[in-house]
DNA sequence: AAATTGACACCAA
DNA sequence: ATTGGTGCCAATT
């Protein structure tokens, strides 16, 4: 049995599973949606505990700004900007370009 | 057990 | 506009 933490986890590591191909959204946006209106860093907790989960596409989620800042964390750091870049987002220096375009927000699902 | 850090976000100067 | 500092909650050392 794990921690009951593993709840609030399960919760983000749903919404990231969820981020449509091409797509990307931000960390505040997925606490907002569930929300964990001070749980952006804890998304990105979550993220660091997606090595748990199988399908989390945690390259498709960055900061607000839209910069890849996560990128170290993964298996290699290029990873996720190749992934994105395979999804088609234009990424420039570690930052989505078209961020605006590629940008999904989980409350637009639910509408 | 206490202190520090951390894949962010917001406010103030 | 940019830089710096604070808040959040949990995990790690």
């Amino acid at each position: 049995m794990k921690s009951k933490s593993e709840n609030y986890f399960d919760q983000v590591f749903q919404v990231v599973r969820l981020i449509p191909y091409g797509r990307v959204t931000s960390y505040g946006a997925i606490a907002n949606y569930l929300g964990l209106k001070s749980g952006a860093r804890m998304v990105g907790y979550a993220m660091n505990a997606s090595h748990s989960q199988n399908d989390i596409p945690a390259h498709r989620v960055v900061n607000r700004n839209g910069m890849l800042t996560g990128k170290h964390h993964f298996q290699y750091p290029h990873q996720m900007q190749d992934l994105l870049e395979k999804e088609g987002i234009l990424l420039q220096n570690d930052k989505i370009v078209n961020f605006d375009k590629v940008f999904w927000d989980p409350t637009k699902c639910l509408l």
